[in-house]
DNA sequence: TGCAGGAGCTATACCGGTTTATCACTTCAG
DNA sequence: CTGAAGTGATAAACCGGTATAGCTCCTGCA
């Protein structure tokens, strides 16, 4: 028999679709004797649920959605995603859960997206990342009552439940090694400036700056792009007087910003230190292998999954759950200043 | 009113549930007057079809499935997956279809993947990917019935429907022009051997060998990661008569392998030239940049979508798409042997 | 003995669409 | 003028589950 239905099972077990329904879902309603006759049978014609059916009835459909609005091209090469949805993944199948991945190019388009998944019903609750500083998608989706939780950016009052890991302490970890080391000419090629994590890692080497003596602690935008950070790199490099030491914001421009210093002649980490935020297998890559802060991205996802599935089963709840901090990840491209 | 159903819109037009179904999917059986005045009452409504309403009453769920078996850290830094995943959805979107997309370990998941998916009518097809030499997953495809396309291999007879590029010809390419450049030895750092397109390219540089000259052309086998691609690099390096060119089958190896030249003092590309499979900002970001063979994954993933949606909408049709051949991309990384 | 209450189950409505059988009405050929 | 075919619609069944009202026993207690 092909794809039995709940039909199916009540015939053999002589018994009404209902007491099949309230047998296989674990409800009351059903002596236990019946309960396992009926899961035997299921077992026995290998059953599974119509996904549609049961969201028609239940009116829930066991799937959350991500979108990532970032053009195609620059999101391959950061593994941060690929460990971001391998973690959601891992915290959803716990649970039967399915995820929907979405990659569009803007943010328009992403709201676009919540207001279709929401009248299709097609998602219970969504993922947000990169979060901006006023975020035109928070106000959207509390409009929709869409249940969402936010990454990597902890939320205001009022604001959506949120998973996050502080930026402030990453930065200062960073940088509180650099002065250590005796770097005092420390520059942060960053990130877009419209990112909240963006503006907290700038904000936390702007506060650290004056209580660790540091002389000169720029940090220079960028659109978080090879391209971008090269370039930035390039700029700084051609000071009179140049940083010792220099944070990117992604592991991708902290590998261009390394290809400028050995263009320019520039030794790492003889006469520059770099450091990466985010870890990846491109950071190990590189010659010297780079400084890089390591955070347990899967972990992050799976912590992100089990929230939005607290979310969703008691709307209105508002968890802000801190993650482990990112731990400093020392390679050889560090070292005192010449 | 929020979320308006059918029903809502067969109200106001003054008609039954039918004639609204009919108008809304551009179907016969209302007249135009009557569509139109229906279809200017649901845009008015802004309604949207339910998901799973119309999944079970239409027996098709307007989405398709894309899983991937291979662990998730080497994953992220492979541009290929997010270039694939974004063609696969332009493709898709165009006709409204969703894509669901799953990481697990190994293919045993996949099949059991393939498996719950069915028995719970989540997806109407599948994408395969990385097809292996006697691949358990076409036969478990078959005996589901479940709609399937193969990327990157050509079905033989009686196989799956398909989307490739020649692997054969993208691999004449790049060592017809290392031969034209004057190597004659040229070693093959190549991917895992029971992928279907490492023996191609295995096989298609074996068979090139004796045709142009080459003295030593050996393919060896690795498992894709950067550590073997470096260690297999440096067997190479450490041979009394060294290879003067390595094709390597991924960017994250030839980088790896880019690597151990310089760490063994071997210059690229005065004493190696270097190619890698697959281009990617990874190759552009080294120094010197590298010399890659540049397939356009989107758009191979776009025809994938295209044909899988054939396939679906009329089951048992083969197709065989072939897709642009890769085109060879010369960087800083190749040049005559000194 | 009568009745409340609960356990165990059935019958049925319902979710929001699609699909089919049927019907009224028009048109046109014979 | 009649019959056949076609058009534009309706009503109802259906997809495969869930939710709920209600029914039948059985037990316990006054």
């Amino acid at each position: 028999m092909a794809r039995p239905t709940i039909a199916d099972i009540a015939d053999r077990a002589g018994v009404s679709k209902g007491a099949v329904s309230f047998a296989l879902n674990g409800r009351p309603g059903v002596s236990d004797a019946t309960r396992a006759r009926i899961l035997a049978i299921a077992e026995q014609l290998s059953w599974r649920p119509h996904s549609a059916a049961r969201a028609l009835g239940a009116s829930r459909v066991d799937s959350v959605g991500l979108v990532i609005a970032r053009p195609a091209r620059t999101l391959g090469v950061e593994p941060f995603f690929a460990h971001l949805v391998s973690g959601l993944q891992s915290g959803l199948s716990a649970h039967s859960i399915s995820l929907q991945l979405l990659i569009v190019e803007d943010t328009e388009a992403e709201i676009e997206v919540y207001h279709r998944w929401h009248s299709e019903h097609r998602v219970d609750g969504v993922i947000l990342v990169d979060l901006t500083v006023r975020d035109p998608r928070i106000d959207e989706l509390k409009a929709l009552e869409l249940p969402a939780v936010v990454i990597g950016g902890r939320g205001g009052k009022g604001a959506l439940p949120s998973v996050w890991a502080s930026d402030r302490d990453a930065m200062l970890a960073v940088v509180e090694y650099l002065a250590a080391l005796g770097h005092r000419r420390i520059a942060h090629v960053a990130g877009t400036p419209n990112f909240q994590h963006t503006q907290r890692r700038m904000r936390a080497l702007r506060d650290a700056a004056p209580r660790l003596g540091l002389v000169d602690a720029p940090s220079l935008p960028t659109d978080f792009s090879d391209a971008e950070g090269a370039a930035t790199t390039r700029k700084l490099l051609s000071q009179a007087v140049r940083p010792t030491a220099i944070v990117y914001d992604s592991d991708v421009m902290a590998v261009a910003g390394l290809g400028v210093a050995m263009e320019m002649g520039v030794s790492v980490p003889g006469e520059l230190s770099i450091v990466a935020f985010d870890d990846s297998i491109l950071t190990q890559l590189m010659h010297p292998a780079l400084t890089a802060l390591s955070r347990d991205t899967f972990e992050f996802g799976r912590q992100a999954a089990e929230v939005l599935l607290e979310v969703i089963a008691e709307p209105g709840t508002t968890i802000n759950r801190r993650t482990a901090d990112p731990v400093l990840t020392v390679r050889e491209s560090t070292a005192p200043p010449s």
